[in-house]
DNA sequence: AAAAATTATTGACCTAGATCAATAACTCAT
DNA sequence: ATGAGTTATTGATCTAGGTCAATAATTTTT
């Protein structure tokens, strides 16, 4: 039976400082008096559930959103109606940010689940952004990881063969549980297999075979959403698609998994 | 027969209200006053020769680089040797931002002919960017147009067939310099088949053909890198793989609201 | 200016992964 | 619970574009 005080008191104290997250998250190297200024700034806790958007392509931009807990299907459409998932992101995640030059959202972000976030209005951020120097590097910071993720998920697409993106994207999200202290070898995916596909330049049937190809070599166990890696090493072989293995990095601190 | 003094006087005043680009460049949108402070942080212009690099992945992130004049190619490579290449990049552009995270470039970049760039050092400009509201602003402006260009550029190759994704290079090349005054149904390709290919995710001889294809079919001229567009509608319409044809816009005329 | 090296074109063939199709398993609304 | 609508798996086939190979055009080196 839950204490539903305690639920109330957390939801009322939105400072970053009560939240697990600060080091992972906008506020990440703040002064403690600066995070006080931050705290001032972010809007409100918003809930969103599963399926629900947190903004559509073409709305207007106005606020940046960061990841509290659940997690974001992030894509962009044309107007053919092809959909391209430009990422999934996880708690601590800042999104949004890229609409600045267009001052409207040129990609739609949807919940994978029951999602919470954080809403900053993008005017008082940079506001803020002025009179904290840290704060000013921090953003640049983050759209210079989203961009550096974006090239190597280019190269990816690019130049690798199915089995090492599928092998990759696993161990990127193995490596963002693990950064969080959760398990890195055992974890829930969040996103259909579609979007998993999509988001690789793949078909579903690929993936799903591929699923059970990794099963078959004893990589990982994989039972529709649950995923148990059982040879990280091995796993990881089969993303070197030439001689060396390319270890993958958490692009951590933020950006996609 | 040229006249060497005016060269000269040209080389020597480095002040942006004198270069051609500067509605495109970092100045843009820039009060005089501001534009004078700016001046007086540019370093210096320097000339790269064909094949020179401005930098290589892995050094130490100090400056950015406005290119004057010629082009630039950047690309990524790992371990395995494998490279991709993430952009061409032409006058007026702005490089070396997405470096910011890691302190050090993810990326080489390597001038395609001779190339003229001013040198900005990174710490003066974000110094510049907390006075300078409007420069600030114009730093997450350029790189929230990279990043929406990079999901456009993943789009392309994970949901596009060859034939459309060699279109829409072309276009988004001809758009460019139409853009800045230039003819957009007649130029010159700075950049081999290999990198065109490369950046496209396609092989070389793919490029090839695909070439031959358009000539052909009399959508353009191609011999080398000589590149005339005879059927602008009809190259548009090879961009479309479903129905309706996306446009492809400039990717680098920068607006500031 | 000739030789060597690089870059581009074209043809023949082949394969990774897409597409089509048929179940199966799960989710959700009633 | 029950049926409708998703979402996932697996097999059979097909194809866009990759690979290999030969040649030609161009650039670079000597």
């Amino acid at each position: 039976m839950k204490d539903k005080t305690v639920i109330d008191l957390s939801a009322l104290r939105v400072t970053c400082q009560s939240c697990g997250l600060y080091q992972f998250c906008l506020p990440m190297g703040l002064a403690e008096g600066d995070m006080e200024r931050l705290d001032s700034v972010i809007k409100r806790r918003r809930k969103i559930e599963k399926g629900e958007y947190l903004y559509r392509m073409h709305d207007a931009f106005s606020t940046v959103y960061a990841i509290r807990s659940g997690s974001v299907k992030t894509y962009t459409s044309i107007e053919s109606g092809a959909e391209q998932v430009t990422g999934f992101h996880l708690p601590g995640e800042l999104l949004g940010l890229n609409a600045v030059s267009t001052q409207h959202h040129t990609n739609s972000a949807i919940a994978l689940e029951t999602t919470s976030v954080c809403e900053v209005p993008f005017e008082r951020l940079e506001e803020l952004a002025r009179d904290i120097p840290s704060m000013q590097h921090h953003m640049l910071h983050v759209m210079s990881q989203e961009i550096q993720s974006d090239h190597c998920q280019l190269m990816m697409i690019a130049k690798m063969p199915a089995e090492a993106r599928l092998a990759r994207f696993l161990l990127s999200l193995s490596a963002h549980f693990g950064n969080r202290g959760f398990s890195a070898t055992e974890f829930h995916l969040s996103m259909s297999r579609n979007d998993i596909a999509n988001l690789l330049g793949l078909a579903v049937e690929t993936v799903s075979r591929l699923f059970s190809h990794f099963q078959d070599e004893g990589l990982l166990s994989v039972e529709r959403k649950h995923i148990v890696i059982h040879d990280m090493d091995g796993l990881m072989n089969t993303t070197a698609q030439g001689s060396s293995q390319p270890l993958p990095k958490d692009s951590s601190s933020n950006q996609r998994p």
